[in-house]
RNA sequence: CGCGGGAUGGAGCAGUUGGCAGCUCGUUGGGCUCAUAACCCAAAGGUCGUAGGUUCAAGUCCUACUCCCGCAA
């Protein structure tokens, strides 16, 4: 089929990949503008337009589509079959939503309706989700609402950070972007409708990746901390210093009274309860102890929490907030 | 020219006003112990990122360069 790709991330060009070694006629890539990003600002292409460009692919950097009605009339001219949509990271208006024939096809991170929006899989992951799965629906004006064709469910290991999970969906997805278009060829897609039963995942802000031991059980700093790996990472302030989790794991405080280690038992939410490099970082919880395995200091980098304690004492009794 | 931090034995860090290069851990050997990730003793391992400069003397001060990292996007 005659195919307008739309992506931006590696998440997106996996399922380009897909398509195009599936033998379909892509005949244009839209991706984001290249942005400078990381270090020193250097402009950065996307993934999407790095692998379009290996394959020589023509490619078109929209800054603004909504409004760009150059832009629509040179899709329009290239009389797509389909478009592909796979986190592009813009809304499509409904005039360019109108073009292909056969509609526009959008791969989503989870299992429709629930976890509509930018970041499902995150949430997913933060949520403690035990499943999510990959969507393939038809596109409409709404966010992620429109009639789904095919759904594949995969399980969320209980260590599985946002990162592992995102690249597993993202092969998956591409798999059902083929799978997909092969039944549109056919005519045997289905429509199946979302109904009303939907969750939202908008996109992630600052606050959320801060980790409050107050509020939070041990088992959700745990979640938050590998949803948020390797994206962000979740933070705590200890005397005025961000310290970042990168990896955790929950502990009963039965389990850790077994060890036969001394602590304060009766310590309050977020005090650090052990500090050694050789038995490890643990932290009080809400129902429950944080063993942390992965940290990184203000300005510096992460490291195994034994490496980190080598070489910065982090005082027990302290507490984390 | 977005802001900032850093480069010191295998790992993580310290090194004050320039004056013998240190700490915690690991490694190796030995000792102690019913036993241990415990304890004790000993050893190995660094041209302090590169190149210049100032100085009697530079990890430390000056200049340039390379590489790494955090924030912000």
């Amino acid at each position: 089929m005659k195919i307008v790709f739309m992506g931006t991330p590696d998440f997106a060009k996996c399922s380009l990949e897909a398509i195009y070694s599936a033998g379909h006629e892509i005949l244009a890539v839209v991706t984001n503008p290249d942005k400078p990003s990381g270090r020193g600002m250097k402009l950065t292409a996307s993934p999407v337009k790095q692998y379009a460009q290996e394959k020589k692919l023509l490619i078109y950097q929209p800054q603004k589509i909504r409004t760009n009605q150059e832009f629509i009339d040179s899709i329009k001219n290239l009389n797509p079959d389909v478009i592909c949509v796979v986190a592009y990271g813009k809304i499509l208006p409904q005039q360019i939503l109108d073009i292909p024939k056969k509609g526009c096809i959008n791969v989503h991170g989870s299992l429709l309706p629930k976890y509509r929006g930018a970041a499902p899989i995150q949430w997913a992951v933060i949520n403690g989700e035990k499943t999510t799965g990959v969507t393939t629906m038809y596109m409409d004006a709404g966010m992620d609402t429109g009639d789904m064709i095919f759904k594949e469910e995969m399980q969320i290991g209980e260590d599985e950070t946002t990162g592992e999970v995102w690249d597993k969906l993202a092969e998956k997805g591409a798999k059902l972007l083929v799978k997909t278009l092969e039944a549109i060829e056919n005519g045997t897609a289905p429509r199946i409708k979302q109904g009303n039963d939907f969750t939202m995942a908008p996109m992630l802000e600052k606050e959320n990746s801060k980790i409050n031991f107050k509020q939070m059980t041990a088992v959700q700093i745990k979640n938050l901390v590998r949803g948020l790996n390797p994206i962000m990472g979740a933070y705590a302030y200890l005397d005025d210093k961000k310290i970042k989790i990168w990896k955790a794991q929950v502990l009963s405080e039965e389990t850790l009274q077994s060890m036969n280690l001394q602590y304060n038992k009766n310590a309050e939410e977020g005090t650090i309860l052990i500090s050694d490099s050789k038995k490890g970082l643990y932290v009080q919880a809400k129902e429950g102890i944080l063993k942390i395995l992965e940290i990184q200091g203000e300005n510096s980098r992460k490291m195994p929490v034994e490496d980190y304690l080598r070489g910065n004492k982090l005082e027990v009794g302290k507490i984390l907030n």
